[in-house]
DNA sequence: CTATTTCATCAAGAAATATTGATTAATTGA
DNA sequence: TCAATTAATCAATATTTCTTGATGAAATAG
């Protein structure tokens, strides 16, 4: 006879899921993700246009990208350049939506 | 030489996505898909002492992530019988998020 | 029929998020 | 040094989401 193996939460898992969740849960983060995932590392000036968002407006997103560590980021002089965290994405999302995130599946 | 693929979203599919997201994006509703998947069908008077909520307010979350096509829901007499849609998370999530909503993995 | 149970929904207010335009800081190039 | 570029942050406002308590609808039991 096989035992039910029950897994409860905790409240931490709970948030550090909630925060992640949420940094993706916008139709524009999940586009920068996207285009990220197509073109790589991107500076946001460059990305701007791209995603139809001003300088500002598109920091404040990346931000919230980057504190759910689903972005990572190098900065070069004055520019800053933004990458998926693929492994990340990896453990969150499923295989079937490489399509959005995964370039290389 | 390989050619890179595109995958540009439309925004239908963006749009899909992020009512999906944003339905698992809060510890509330996390914990709901949680005790579900731990529990099986289940109707809203038994879930919410086990959530710690009022009755409307667990409606209200339900109706989200019903929304979003996360649960399905069955009626029967002044009962409504909450349980997971396997297969849509299954579409969404990672492997290794099984703890949270795939016992069966 | 009436009272009770179960749950969905509503309206009002509270709280959290997003947007906008301006400002600031750091770096670079002339 | 000085002007220009790049991007982060701030304050104010707008918008969205959540919570609460009340009400209503449907089914059931007596």
């Amino acid at each position: 006879m096989q035992e039910t193996t029950y897994c409860t939460l905790s409240s931490d898992t709970l948030a550090t899921f909630e925060k992640k969740f949420k940094a993706i849960s916008d139709q524009k983060r999940l586009q920068i993700l996207n285009i990220l995932s197509n073109k790589g590392a991107m500076c946001v000036g460059d990305l701007a246009p791209l995603v139809d968002m001003t300088q500002s407006k598109l920091s404040y997103h990346l931000k919230i990208l980057l504190d759910a560590d689903l972005l990572t980021k190098e900065t070069s002089g004055t520019w800053s350049f933004y990458e998926l965290n693929q492994h990340e994405l990896n453990q969150l999302l499923s295989d079937e939506l490489c399509c959005l995130f995964k370039p290389e599946n």
